[in-house]
DNA sequence: TACATGAATGCTGCATGCAGCATTCGGGAT
DNA sequence: ATCCCGAATGCTGCATGCAGCATTCATGTA
């Protein structure tokens, strides 16, 4: 569990940041600085540490003090995409203008996850392919600060989709977006960056994030109706049996 | 120096955050828990807590264990302001679909800063209201994340103006933008925001940035110059005379 | 003189002790 | 029964002790 490789207060922080993101722990949940102590058999001091980054990434909240997994709401989420419109046309700029080869190709590569008829089995699958498709444009543009940015953006906005997009998307809520769309907004991004056009390579990225966007909303509206409906039932956080020895 | 209103570490996260934007503390200064601890008259714990701060915002870095002010080069400013293209267009564009009366009245105060024909006496009078005319469409934008974001390149940014554009734009190397132009910019993403015209007002947020950019790759060829002909000599870092008892 | 090797120094990172604050729980009064 | 007040609990934030690692300096050798 703890490696002796790197600083304590970093695997702190990448053990607490994954489970917050795959869901075992809950917005909301109380972070107790002698609990995550004991669950992971080091003192104090790397966990603060670790909880000191967590806060400034925003994955907690510090209510005076006490602290919290953050809870976010659908307008946070809207404000995350907004913020990834941006950044991500920018990188879809910068990567246009300096793509050769070889990160065509490699490229190409993450589409085809895209392109093959599976069915749902590995929807995991193509989630990873989207991440590694945009993340490796970034690559390409090349600006480390634009990294960053869309890191910390893409870590809250995980967080998001773990505990609640899943719920939406998962049922056939209506108002999943089809593999076509996604693919074909894709392969625009991927067409103007492989033929090196930096304005067009902006758009199409833009585009894709608009439909992000505006998806998002719609599932908004349709969880309210389920939410007034009783269907989306909030799940009651278990921290305690978390607690290992 | 240091009251008992809020953490500590805070405090000290802010101190040293001036102090390298100000400059007292130099690109590739080391610093070193025990010092700082003396200067500021707390022990290492807020001190640690800080750095991690620092840290994560990019404001230092870490070779393996050894923190320094961080060095940015031109090439890291350019790609702040890439960053910051993308960032500042989308918040003019949300200001524009926001703003109200009061607000318009609140932009056009800061707009005023630069109508007045003073000469150079406040240089940097102008350099904070145009940080205010900036930080004010952010608010109005009302996104948080977005906020954050331009806060962090913002500060990040700020250590270069501080540590080499003055040194370039005070002898008047002929780089230095007209205050005309930069008024001009204002304006038209006052005059976009203002009549409510999201996509006008991006689109002027982004050529404002583009011009920065500009100037900044202009200034980058005369510093290179003035550089090989010995004019622009590098202060050597003085620590130990900061240090206080 | 240059280089290599080992000792000494200095610093970080982790553990732990301690105080202060806030929240909570219980008892008493209205 | 409710409200108020005080004590107890629990937690964070700060201070400090300690070990390990890296860098440096000095000494000895080629």
């Amino acid at each position: 569990m703890i490696s002796r490789g790197k600083a304590l207060r970093d695997q702190v922080y990448e053990n607490i940041r994954d489970r917050i993101i795959n869901g075992e722990l809950h917005p909301g949940d109380g972070l107790v600085e002698v609990e995550l102590a004991a669950q992971l058999n080091v003192s104090r001091t790397p966990i603060s540490n670790a909880l000191v980054m967590l806060r400034e990434r925003g994955l907690i909240d510090d209510f005076n003090g006490r602290l919290e997994v953050s809870v976010l709401k659908l307008e946070d989420v809207v404000n995350l995409y907004w913020c990834r419109m941006g950044l991500d046309g920018v990188a879809a700029f910068l990567a246009a203008g300096r793509i050769d080869q070889p990160n065509i190709k490699q490229l190409e590569t993450y589409l085809k996850a895209w392109e093959t008829p599976i069915q749902e089995s590995d929807s995991s699958a193509l989630w990873v392919s989207d991440l590694q498709f945009h993340h490796h444009i970034y690559e390409v543009a090349g600006n480390r600060h634009l990294i960053r940015f869309s890191e910390i953006a893409a870590e809250l906005a995980a967080v998001y989709r773990r505990n609640t997009i899943r719920r939406m998307s998962d049922p056939k809520s209506g108002t999943s977006r089809s593999r076509d769309d996604v693919r074909a907004e894709h392969h625009a991004i991927f067409d103007a960056i492989a033929t090196k056009n930096p304005k067009a390579a902006e758009q199409a990225a833009r585009r894709h994030i608009q439909m992000v966007i505006k998806h998002l909303e719609l599932a908004d509206m349709t969880l309210e109706a389920q939410n007034t409906a009783g269907v989306f039932v909030a799940a009651v956080p278990q921290f305690a049996e978390s607690r290992a020895s």
